[in-house]
DNA sequence: ACAAAAGTGTTATACGTACACCCATGA
DNA sequence: TCATGGGTGTACGTATAACACTTTTGT
């Protein structure tokens, strides 16, 4: 079976998935109680053991299709952990990804399934092992790519206002945006698009929706919102 | 022994460290032939496996000092590769961490035992595997820190030239640099600072000296060159 | 004397930021 | 009618980018 590499030890290689999503105010995260030793009962990222026949990637999108039921999300990989001592049963060195996903669109039920909770990133608790490092390594992470990449979209509706969508900017930078200031900017981005469409929901006035233009994204995809 | 996961594979888990170090001209990276199976005879990058009981990091850090003879080196990770066939031999899930040398601190006769060479970012032959991801990755990776970090000086002797920093930024960004603009901007960093030194080598009239002022850097750690 | 690199300021433009009021509607 | 969120423009200051000539010295 082995062939060239005999001498070398191997480990176990998981990934844990941060799963951010947007409550209209803050970013959140979908965390769970541990259900298994060691750390049962720990607050804790969802995770998996990674395959011998599958990629990192793969596992990742396993473990978020399971908890989720959602494919082809925005997903990408924040690092690698691995202390030695990280988990308290053996080794295991862990690869964080993260992925975004519109709140809306996940069945609630699979949630409590998997007995997940929705955290805001200011109020999480202490956590099982380096999760918070790897939930602070993401949101770093993010926050570098969100002024250059069509991040922000994915934490939304297809159809968004404005106002929701730059809520999304200020819990990322977890900084308050002059309103006049951001939609003078979104203005001059050819794939942010205004539709016909009203939201009358978060207002009595009624706010445009407007949607992301893949297309237009990717004829262009130069973006610098800041 | 492995009392929680047993059900779960193992796979072997490497780290490959990709060095940059500059020539005055361009950003090179120590790359050599292998020297086993698979693969040998192809460029690649130098590599090890991680030990049981060693952290990620650390094993990186072995290599590089077996490579080059330096310790406490600027070191960053870049990322876990773990395509299942980026191994011809097994599955071997690799972590890329690069870092930054001085290559006059080098001593050249590590280089030749271990049969490597210094080559340009532009002039990469095909490489192993995915190492020439790695490269890609830790290239863009290092763009990103140069303005934020005090990465540059690590390329460059304790004393240098504003010519030769201006140098490594010019060889990492991939683009000239103004050098009245960018002679403004590095007088108004404190840290770098102007000795009574005169380099006489690199030019006939002769370049007042600099050096970077880790003290004063880390009183005041903020830093945008650009 | 000349070649080669060091060193030095000004100006125009773009960009970011600060800031306050009217509008439309449902309750 | 009033409370709520939607929508709009200007002025100022800062940061960035473009640009050319003089100095020193070794050969």
């Amino acid at each position: 079976m082995t062939q060239f590499y005999n001498e070398y030890p191997k480990v176990l290689v998981s990934v844990d998935c941060i799963i951010f999503g947007f409550n209209g105010n803050n970013l959140q995260v979908l965390i769970g109680k541990r259900k298994m030793d060691p750390g049962r009962g720990e607050w804790s990222l969802y995770g998996g053991f990674v395959g011998a026949n599958e990629n990192l990637e793969d596992a990742a999108n396993r473990v978020i299709l399971d908890l989720t039921g959602m494919k082809n999300l925005y997903i990408r990989q924040v690092g690698a952990f691995g202390r030695i001592d990280r988990d308290p049963g053996e080794r295991v060195i862990s690869i964080a990804y993260c992925a975004l996903i519109n709140v809306v669109d996940y069945d609630d039920s699979l949630r409590i399934e998997h007995g997940l909770e929705w955290v805001s990133l200011n109020e999480l608790p202490e956590l099982y092992s380096d999760h918070r490092t790897m939930i602070h390594d993401a949101i770093c992470q993010i926050r570098r790519r969100i002024n250059h990449e069509p991040l922000s979209f994915k934490l939304l509706p297809d159809l968004f206002t404005l106002t929701q969508l730059q809520h999304v900017f200020e819990a990322v930078m977890g900084e308050e945006i002059d309103k006049r200031n951001f939609r003078k900017r979104v203005k001059d981005i050819d794939f942010i698009e205004k539709t016909e469409l009203i939201d009358k929901v978060t207002s009595k006035r009624g706010a445009a929706l407007y949607r992301f233009n893949k297309k237009a994204y990717e004829e262009d995809p130069s973006f610098i919102l800041k």
